[in-house]
RNA sequence: GCCCUCAUCGUCUAGGGGUCUAGGACACCAGGUUUUCAUCCUGGCGGCAGGGGUUCGAAUCCCCUUGAGGGUACCA
């Protein structure tokens, strides 16, 4: 195979998680450093599940991460369609076509028959497999099955004599399993639709895809879907079989693991997108270099499936968190003014109106939250004292605070050299701060406390400086008057 | 149960026989900066799962045990 040709094949049957994306991550990136093309493939042959809502997520989250692909549902191609339930005819060729020579038959038997002989495979302790009944049914026996009305089911024959399958794997090396644990695995369900193993054969060989990289999870179908490129004298790809990624208990991540899984999750809570596509990078892989803030660029550049690791990654939402915060206060202040708004809004500190208005304004209060936030739907939290009126948690143990000796003074002089400089930067009032220390005959903790809790009504917060130049003197001067009368 | 995979600090990892008294990052702890919290800087704590081999020499190679995960579906 000439071509570099990556597939990512979800499954629409719930919202995107982060392992999945990690799958496509690592996909994109092969696809991008070598020239390769990523085709999205829609596998939805489970059809009680799969919907239309989670396809669109799938897209929709893959595209704020910028993970495009160049071929596949939404995008066309000539390899189309790109849905596997569109595909059925193509299915059914190949499936008539093991029929007729004898690699694939008819099987007759009921759930609970299957059932039946699970159970007993558990009691002998064997790995549970078909035992193969309906392999050689007389013409007499199927059109009996046949009159009763009994749904079938296409099963893949596997060959009678024992044999080594080897998969061989970019990151794993060479994996065998011996065929006498693989059964007669069923190709085509009694409702008319292949199989998740008999479609994905077909449609990676037909879609020319060269590599497989795929969850460690799809390790052991490899040796089945391996039977079926031979029978169907398909050329066989290369495979990649990723280490999984843990939730906190270690298990693979899943719908039901705790902390949150889904791609979209981290979008609402306002992590950014390359920081995400930076963290995911570092699951199972490492550039080898001791610096881990790595751009999009350096990370196609660096990557290489060689370096995947083959243990499984927790995935670390507090390192998420440093590197979402480390992205954040990097980012171009606009955008992260952009990105926070909605936050604010939806907490009620402002409205559309006011985030018009105030735009400057509101930059420079974000800019100053900006460095206390993992994740930008933390932003108001640390915004809401300058956009609300001042309330003190205790307000009478405020109002003796205030009426400490020297405190009036302390206020009095401060206001004065607030208005005496034309512009208040964080500097400038920096410098008032030391020289009302060597001027008035107070100690450092009767300037700042009364004056952060006069201001901001807390007793910690960001730093003085830039509280009083957000602010400005207008309010500051406000805000130290009220608190003086409080103090009577 | 059976099959497969994996195994370095709590977590993500570097390491592919001597340069390892095992390096980095997150977290944690302490100190410094900010007379606050956070940021930031400095330092510290902390690991080769266990047992056998191979070798002059094993974190590195082999075997066993143990542990963890995945698979074992008319899910993908």
């Amino acid at each position: 195979m000439d071509n570099i040709r990556l597939r990512f094949p979800p499954s629409p049957t719930g919202k995107i998680h982060i392992g999945n994306m990690r799958t496509a991550l690592f996909n994109w990136l092969v696809a991008e450093q070598k020239g390769g093309e990523l085709v999205l493939r829609i596998e939805d042959t489970d059809q009680a599940r799969s919907s239309k809502e989670f396809e669109e997520i799938i897209i929709r989250e893959m595209q704020w991460l910028g993970l495009d692909a160049d071929e596949g549902v939404g995008l066309g191609g000539e390899y189309g369609p790109y849905r596997q339930t569109e595909r059925l005819d193509i299915y059914q060729k190949y499936g008539e076509k093991l029929l007729e020579s004898g690699s694939a038959y008819k099987c007759y038997c009921t759930q609970a028959e299957l059932e039946e002989m699970r159970k007993k495979a558990a009691e002998n302790d064997k790995m549970p497999r078909y035992d193969g009944s309906c392999r050689n049914l007389s013409q007499k026996e199927k059109e009996a099955y046949e009159a009763e009305g009994r749904d079938y089911v296409l099963r893949f024959k596997m060959p009678e004599e024992e044999r080594t399958i080897v998969v061989d794997d970019i990151i794993r090396g060479k994996v065998e399993f011996k065929s006498s644990v693989l059964d007669d695995f069923i190709i085509f369900k009694s409702d008319g639709m292949a199989t998740y193993n008999f479609a994905v054969v077909i449609d990676d060989a037909l879609m020319k895809i060269s590599h497989v990289i795929r969850g460690e999870d799809h390790l052991s179908n490899t040796p089945k879907q391996i039977m079926l490129y031979e029978a169907l004298s398909f050329e066989l790809p290369e495979f990649a079989h990723l280490p999984l990624i843990l939730d906190e208990n270690k298990a693979k991540l899943k719908k039901r693991s705790k902390d949150s899984v889904y791609v979209g999750e981290f979008r609402e809570q306002g992590y950014l997108p390359e920081a995400l596509f930076n963290f995911m990078a570092l699951l199972g892989w490492s550039s080898g270099d001791e610096e881990e803030i790595l751009s999009k660029e350096e990370i196609v550049a660096r990557f290489a499936l060689e370096d995947v690791n083959k243990s499984g990654a927790v995935f670390d939402r507090e390192k998420l968190n440093w590197m979402n915060a480390k992205y954040i206060r990097a980012a171009e202040l606009p955008r992260i003014v952009e990105l926070s708004i909605p936050f604010l809004i939806e907490s009620d500190l402002i409205d559309k109106d006011y985030a018009e208005e105030n735009r400057d304004w509101l930059a420079k209060v974000i800019d100053e939250a900006r460095t206390g936030v993992d994740y930008l739907a933390q932003i108001p939290t640390e915004a809401e004292l300058f956009l609300t009126d001042i309330q003190f948690e205790d307000q009478a143990a405020a109002a003796e605070e205030f009426s400490g000796e020297d405190v009036k003074l302390v206020f009095e002089s401060l206001k004065e050299k607030l208005y005496a400089k034309k512009e208040l930067t964080p500097e400038r009032v920096a410098e008032i701060f030391k020289e009302l220390k060597n001027e008035l005959d107070v100690g450092g903790r009767t300037i700042y406390h009364p004056t952060r809790l006069a201001i901001t009504g807390k007793g910690s917060g960001p730093e003085m400086t830039s509280v009083i130049s957000i602010f400005g003197a207008d309010e500051v001067a406000k805000r130290l008057d009220s608190a003086l009368q409080l103090a009577e």
